[in-house]
DNA sequence: AAATAGTGATAGAAAATATCTATCACACAA
DNA sequence: TTGTGTGATAGATATTTTCTATCACTATTT
C-alpha cells in the first residue's frame, strides 16, 4: 500500500479522546499532555493519511466523516493493544504461560497422567501443550522452535541441550497366562535364550532397546510381526503370540489392570531406559523448565518409587553447551 | 492497567517482522532500518512489557511462549492499521465517503428517490444513510453533529448554518371525489370560505403551514382528526373527512397514481414551502455538499419542473455565519 | 460595552526517542 | 587459521514529541 503513511498508536488514541471528549483541551487534561501537544498529533495524522477527521469549532470538535469512519478500527487496536498489556501484566505477576512439551507416543501417555494433575494444581498459570514424536523428531523440534521441551529418553543426539535426568524406567518380560514360563518362580535368563520375542516399530528409539535386551539374554526379535505401538504388542502377547519385554510405566497403566498377559520376574534385570526433560541453553524459561523437572522428579519418588528408579536430583548438559547460558 | 507501559507500533512491526525472518538482520534489511535500531527497539518493547520475547542465539532467533503470544494480536493491530489505510487511500483518490443526511417525513420519502438513483450514479463512492426527525430535530441534530447535513424547509431557525435552496414546493387542495367542489372548474377561494380543513399532527412544520393556508382562505383546520402522517391525512379526505392542501411532491408520489383522493386547481394558489439543503459553515466536505445541492437542483429542473419551481443556484447564509468559512 | 473565559493554532525551545555508524564478542564453516 | 555469520554496545546524529508562551477568535457574563 504506497504512498500512505504509517500513524502512530499515540495519534489515534489522541484522535479517539478528542472526538470522545468533544473538545482537544478535555482531551488533554484526559490523557496527560498539553493541548498543543494533542493539536499537533492529530494534524500530522491528518497530513500522513491525507484526510481532515475533525471539525475545529470555537464551540469544540466533532469527527468529519472520515473521522468517524476510524473510530471502529482504533477501538479494535486499543483492544488488541491492552490485550498485549494484559497478557504482559499477566506474566509480570508470575504467570508461566503456555510451553509446548514433545513427548515420545511410548512413554509420554503413560507418564504425564501421573504428574500433571499435580503441576497444574502446582502452578494453575502453566499449561503444557503436548504432541507426540519420535525421538528424532523431538530433538529436531526442539532446535527449530516447534516444541519448548521435551521429554525423551537418553542418549540425547543433538549437542548443546540441557539435559535433567528424571528417572530409570525398567523393563519386564510378559508373557501369555499359559504360558509355560508362567507359574515357575524367577525365569532365568537361560530360560528365554532362542526365544522369539515380540518388538514395536522400528522407528521407535524403543525398539532399540528392545533389541538390545533380546541380545542380552540370547532372544531374538520377531521381525515379521512388529507391533505398531506398545498396545497392539500387549494384544499380540494376549493372544499367544510370544514374549516382549516392556517399560514399567506402560505396564503400570495397561496391563496390571488386567489379566491377559502376565509379567514375569526375571533373575538378571535388563538396563533401564532412562528419561529425561531437555531445552534449549537459551530457552528464557529454562528456569521454570528446571523447577519442573525438579517436580516431577519429587513426583516420581512419591508415587512412583516402586516402579521407577528416580534420578538424582541435578542437571547434566550434552557435550557442546557453551559457558554463556546457565542451564 | 497500571504499571505496564505501552508499545508503539514500529516496536511492534519490528519483532513480527523478526520473528517472521529468523534474526534480527534478516528482518533489518526487509524493514529498510539498522539492524541495531531493530535490536535497540525490541529491547525497549520487552523492558516496557516486562516480559522476554525472543531467545537469541548465534544462529538467529525464535520466539518465546510469551513472543508467540503476541503474534495474533499483532496480526489484528496490523489489520486494523492497514484498513485506516486503506481508507485514506479511498479518500485520496476521491472517495467522498458516507454521509448521514436529516430529513422531514413529510418530504424526504417523497423526494429522495426521485434524485438519489442520480446522485448515486454520478458519484458511487458517496453513500447516504438517511434518517428521519422534525425540522427541530433535524437543526439540533446537524448542530451536535447526529447529521452532517439536512433537508429541511424554511425557516431555518438556528444562526450560522449554510443553506442551500433546493425549490418551492406549492400545496394542492385535495378533496374526495364525490365532493360539492369536483367537477366545477377551478375554485375559488370563496368556495372553502369556513370550510374546515384536515391537518397533520402538530410537532411537524407542515402543520404551521397548513394553518396559515388555511387562515390565507378563511377556512378552519379541524383540531379532532389530526392525521399522524400524509398518507394518514389521505385516506381521511378519501373516506370523506373532508378537504386538505397536500405538498405537490407527495401528490405526484401517492395521489396521482390513484383516484381516491380529487386534486382540486384553485383560481390564488398558496404558498409554497421553500427546500433547503444545509450543513455546518465548518464540514470538512462543504464543497461536496455545495455540489450536491447544485446536482439536486438540476435533476429538479430536468424532472420535476412541472410540479416544482426549481431555485436559482446559488447560497445564502442564515445571519450569523462569519466570514472564517467559505460556504 | 467591557471584561472574562472558553476554543484551537502557532512559534520556538526543550526533552525524549529513534536511528545511525563503528565496532565488539562469539560461534560456526571453510 | 581465516572468513562469515549472529546479536549487542557505545556514542553521535537525526527525528519526533512535548513543552511553555502566546495568539486570534468567539461566546458569555457583568
Amino acid at each position: 500500500m504506497a504512498d500512505i503513511g504509517y500513524p502512530t498508536l499515540k495519534q489515534l488514541m489522541y484522535l479517539q479522546a478528542v472526538i470522545k471528549e468533544g473538545s482537544f483541551r478535555a482531551a488533554s487534561q484526559k490523557l496527560g499532555v498539553s493541548q498543543p501537544t494533542i493539536t499537533s498529533q492529530i494534524a500530522a495524522l491528518e497530513e500522513t493519511l491525507g484526510m481532515v477527521l475533525l471539525e475545529r469549532s470555537r464551540s469544540g470538535t466533532i469527527p468529519t466523516a472520515a473521522g468517524r469512519d476510524l473510530i471502529p478500527h482504533i477501538t479494535n487496536i486499543e483492544t488488541e493493544v491492552n490485550g498485549i498489556r494484559e497478557q504482559a501484566r499477566f506474566a509480570s505477576t508470575g504467570g508461566s504461560g503456555v510451553h509446548r512439551l514433545g513427548v515420545p507416543p511410548t512413554l509420554g501417555p503413560y507418564f504425564l497422567p501421573e504428574v500433571l494433575s499435580e503441576v497444574h494444581t502446582t502452578d494453575p498459570t502453566l499449561r503444557l501443550y503436548v504432541r507426540e514424536g519420535t525421538p528424532r523428531e523431538l530433538e529436531n523440534g526442539l532446535l527449530d522452535g516447534r516444541y519448548d521441551l521435551i521429554l525423551t529418553t537418553m542418549p540425547v543426539e543433538i549437542g548443546g541441550l540441557v539435559v535433567e535426568p528424571l528417572f530409570g524406567e525398567p523393563f519386564k518380560l510378559c508373557a501369555p497366562p499359559d504360558h509355560p514360563l508362567v507359574g515357575k518362580g524367577k525365569v532365568d535368563a537361560s530360560a528365554i535364550k532362542g526365544e522369539r520375542l515380540l518388538a514395536i516399530e522400528e522407528r521407535h528409539r524403543l525398539f532399540e532397546q528392545m533389541q538390545a535386551m533380546a541380545n542380552q539374554f540370547g532372544a531374538r526379535l520377531m521381525r515379521d510381526y512388529e507391533g505398531t505401538s506398545l498396545d497392539t504388542v500387549r494384544q499380540m502377547i494376549g493372544t499367544g503370540f510370544g514374549l516382549a519385554f516392556l517399560p514399567a510405566l506402560y505396564i503400570r497403566s495397561e496391563i496390571a489392570p488386567r489379566n491377559d498377559v502376565t509379567v514375569l520376574e526375571m533373575s538378571e534385570t535388563p538396563s533401564d531406559r532412562d528419561v529425561v526433560l531437555a531445552w534449549r541453553p537459551t530457552a528464557a524459561k529454562r528456569q521454570l523448565y528446571r523447577s519442573l523437572a525438579s517436580q516431577m522428579r519429587r513426583i516420581c519418588r512419591d508415587k512412583l518409587a516402586d516402579c521407577l528408579h528416580v534420578a538424582a536430583p541435578q542437571s547434566t548438559s550434552v557435550p557442546g553447551d557453551g559457558d554463556k547460558y546457565p542451564s
